[in-house]
Order: C-alpha cells, then structure tokens, then sequence
DNA sequence: TGTACATCAGTGAACGCGCGTTCACTGATGTAC
DNA sequence: TGTACATCAGTGAACGCGCGTTCACTGATGTAC
C-alpha cells in the first residue's frame, strides 16, 4: 500500500512519538525497534522506510524530546523575576510527579549514562542539546555577567540531573524524595548567593587528581 | 583440575577485579561475563562455580567498587577542617583525571541510569551504597546538625555525580572540563554559607509538578 | 608410603533466546495515455 | 472518464549475530584404606 505524502509524515510523526516515550522509559538499548513499532501500531520491518537506522531515529528523540523539556520548564515564567524562575524551574524538574511521569519527562536520566559508557554514537547529539539547555537557561538567572550565568547553568544542570536519576533509579525508598528535597534546596541556595566565586583548580590550572 | 581452596577465593578475586573494570568502563549490560572471564585469564563455563547468575557479580562489583571509590575519596583528611575537606573531596572526585580513569573511579555514571530504566534489579544494593556514602560524607561536612549534614550529603552526591556523567558522556568536547569547574565552584559555594534553608515544597507539603 | 577412588574448578561447545536489519511480497495510491 | 502500469509504505518471516546459561568432560588435588 502505497500511502498519501501527509499520512507517511503522519506515521514518522507516530514512531517518533512511541520511540520518545520507550527511550525515557527504558533507556535507548530498552527502546527496541519492534516496541516501538508496536507502539505505532506497526510492525518492525516498516521501521526503515522512516529512519535509516536505530541510531539515527535516537537522535531524533534526543533532540524531540530536549526541546519538550525546555519548552515545560520555561513556560509561563516570563514575568517572573530570575529567582522566582530558577525556584519554579528547580519545583519542576525535581518534582515527585517529573521523577514519576517517565515517558513525559527529561530524556537525559535515561540517556547520558549509557553515551558515557558507550562508544560515543550519540555524543555529538548530547553536546548539542546540552548546549542549547544551557544558554536557554542561563538567559534565565540572576547572576550579573554571562560567563557566571553559564557556569551557574551548567552547575544547575548537573545537579538538577544527578538528583532526579538517583531518585528514579531509588524510585519506592525513602531516600528517594529526600534527594529531591535536598538538591532543591542546595541549588536554589547556591544561586541565591550571587556570582560564582571559581575555584583554585580554575584559576591555577591545577590538575587534581581523583 | 580441583584447586586448592585459597586458589578458589584467588580466582574469584580475579574475577571481581575484572568485573569491576568492565562495569565502571562499559556499564552493566556491557560487561558481558565472556568478557569478564577473558579479563581474569578464564573461559566463560568456569564463571558460574563463583557466582549463581551475573546479577550476583554486579552486586558485588557495586559494593567493593563503592567502597573502594569512598576510601579513596577520604583518604587523608583526618586532620584537616570540615571546609578543607569538603574542598579536597570535590576536586578528587570532580578531577579530570577521575573522568579520564573510568575503569578505577566511581561506578556510579555507569550503572545508576542503567538502575533507573531498568526493572529493578540492583536497586537495593544500589540503595544501601548510597547510604553509606551520604553517612560517611555527612560526618565530614561543616554543618552544625546531622539533619542538615544529610541533605547537603545528598546534594553534593547528587552533583558530583551529575557532573561527573555529563563530563564522561561528553568528554573530549569543550564543554566537559567546563561542567567540572562548573560543579566543583557551586558545591564548594552551596556548602561554605551554612546550613540548608529547607524550600517551601519541603515546609508545605506542596507537589510541585513538571 | 602407596594406591584407588571421589571431588570439583575450569574448559569449550551448544542451547535458547532476543535483537537490528533485510527482503520478497502486498495492495492502495499516483501517473500516463 | 476509464484503464494499465508504476510506485512505495507497510507486512512478517528470515538472517546473522551476540548474549547468559547449561552441560558433558578433563585432570589436578584431596581422602580413605
């Protein structure tokens, strides 16, 4: 069957979306191809009239679903001051219902561990949505100059991601919402606090060693 | 062949050191146990007269490795102040050299997401090195109670692992040396002015949602 | 001390299974006349 | 407008490969007499 142009964009569109919720789910080598077909309501070998292979049909849910988030995040902030955004951030995206709502939520949980132990393929994808994750939020904070807005958004990044993995992966413990608790408040502290002050590591060029 | 039984714990010792590697270096599911075996001079059949499935290995591999990673962390610091301390262990663990030496550093960026997406499978053991981390770094923080001591614990956890992922995932670019700088400076800041102001979704019950 | 037998750590091939990808085929839609 | 042919999205079985685990076997060591 050979189908109108509009439903092939359609479909691409209904993969895309099975595949955005699978690779948050259960991480990109959980995301099979036939599930994710599946849940297209298709069968595996149409997969590669839309996508010349796994690898590139997960740099399209990475940069999808980067986007999503950053669209979440920032919504309806504008007329907010950088404070009061960056706590309505932090609120956001180490909340009960973010470490709860999986397929909805923050790809990175799922993806960044297995681009560092694997053997690069997606890396420059990562780099990109870091990148633009990033700048958009450091556009949003308070401090003066934007090198310290960077530093502060990479550091924010770090740790608004560091807290919502562990609370996934300790997901049904006590510690769980305890790590949600205390990264929100050590960030919203640590930014309230003005510029970053860079470290002797930064400033001597020091090399320390683990 | 029957060896003698100091033998026996010899090659189980062999098998656990490359495990350890291969978990740190490759995550879980890259640890295949061919290849542990091969990394202990051992052919794969020999594998299961030490351990009842690979599940079991990495369960010890998360135990030793982190506690191998918590020795490490705090060696000589008896003698120092809480401030002091805290600087040494943010540089050890957010140095390059720890990104760059994946196979002897923490196995924390290659497994936690793999816990987080997976179905459950080492999330206790998981849970209980966590524990032992957050009570050990506690003791060593400056603050005045060990409720506060928890929960910037916690956080630091949360960021040093947060920045170590995302340095690993996207090392060799620009953008990895600046996470670490970036993590090292917030944490150090966070924890230089006091205790943690818990945030209103702490105080009242609040669910924040994403 | 020497001999026969039992034990069991380790070998390497095989098993069963699941994965990404390929491929011959189908049939609805588009195009040419 | 109607008819014949071409296209190609989607099907579902098959391919090739790699994985964790099993199993018959080996041979060095331990035990019994």
């Amino acid at each position: 069957m050979r189908a109108k142009p509009e439903q092939k964009s359609r479909t691409r569109e209904a993969i895309l979306a099975s595949a955005s919720r699978l690779v948050r789910e259960r991480g990109i080598s959980g995301a099979r191809v036939a599930d994710v077909m599946k849940g297209a309501g298709l069968t595996v070998g149409g997969f590669y009239a839309h996508f010349a292979t796994k690898e590139a049909l997960v740099d399209d849910v990475l940069r999808r679903t980067a986007e999503e988030m950053r669209r979440r995040l920032f919504a309806g902030l504008e007329d907010r001051s950088p404070l009061e955004r960056l706590e309505r951030i932090l609120e956001r995206y180490l909340s009960a219902s973010h470490r709860d709502e999986v397929a909805q939520g923050c790809p990175f949980p799922a993806v960044v561990g297995e681009v560092a132990t694997g053997a690069g393929e997606h890396r420059a994808t990562l780099q990109e949505v870091v990148e633009l994750l990033a700048s958009e939020l450091g556009e949003k904070l308070p401090d003066a100059s934007p090198a310290s807005r960077r530093t502060n958004a990479l550091a924010v990044i770090a740790i608004m991601f560091g807290g919502l993995t562990f609370a996934r992966a300790l997901r049904g413990t006590a510690i769980s919402d305890e790590i949600l608790r205390a990264c929100r408040a050590f960030a919203r502290r640590g930014l309230r606090d003005g510029d970053v002050v860079e470290d002797q590591a930064a400033r001597s060029a020091t090399r320390f060693t683990y």
